[in-house]
DNA sequence: GCCAACGTTGGC
DNA sequence: GCCAACGTTGGC
């Protein structure tokens, strides 16, 4: 199973909305970058993902899972653009501000930290776990 | 709100 | 195919 990150602004589509879906989930619309696009392709039904807030209060603060693979992005007609669906899984206990992440020598190589403008990035397995021990959960 | 970094566009 | 101009993102 691969582990991601996804960004958002949290006044345009923070956690709390995509927990207000609920089961259902969300398509991850909007995306018009390639990076980003060609990360989505990658992705897998049950993969996942750590949500983050982007501009104020930068952090990640819950984990989403891919309930279904790359497709075409309805919001727009280019067949260029894709998207996948989430649903949250759990919030972490308390949420890992950025500036957290950049003070930990063992994160220094994250995407986050590197190519702040990237909104959906590979993350590495021990990023993965150290993220979420700080976040309180087991991982 | 500012501005640096980055990605995309388009003229040549 | 290059590169300057432009638009957007996101940390601060």
């Amino acid at each position: 199973m691969a582990h991601w990150l996804m960004k958002s602004e949290a006044d345009v589509f923070s956690w709390d909305d995509l927990v207000a879906k609920g089961a259902a989930g969300e398509p991850w619309d909007g995306v018009r970058n390639y990076q980003a696009r060609n990360n989505m392709r990658a992705m897998a039904v049950g993969d996942r993902a750590f949500f983050y807030h982007s501009r104020q209060a930068p952090a990640v603060v819950g984990i989403c899972e891919v309930i279904a693979e790359a497709h075409p992005d309805p919001t727009t007609d280019d067949p260029r653009w894709e998207c996948v669906d989430i649903r949250a899984v759990t919030a972490l206990t308390r949420a890992v501000p950025l500036s957290e992440i950049r003070a930990e020598p063992a994160l220094a190589e994250m995407v986050l930290v590197n190519n702040s403008r990237l909104s959906v990035q590979p993350v590495r397995p021990d990023e993965w776990a150290l993220i979420c021990r700080m976040g309180g959960l087991e991982g």
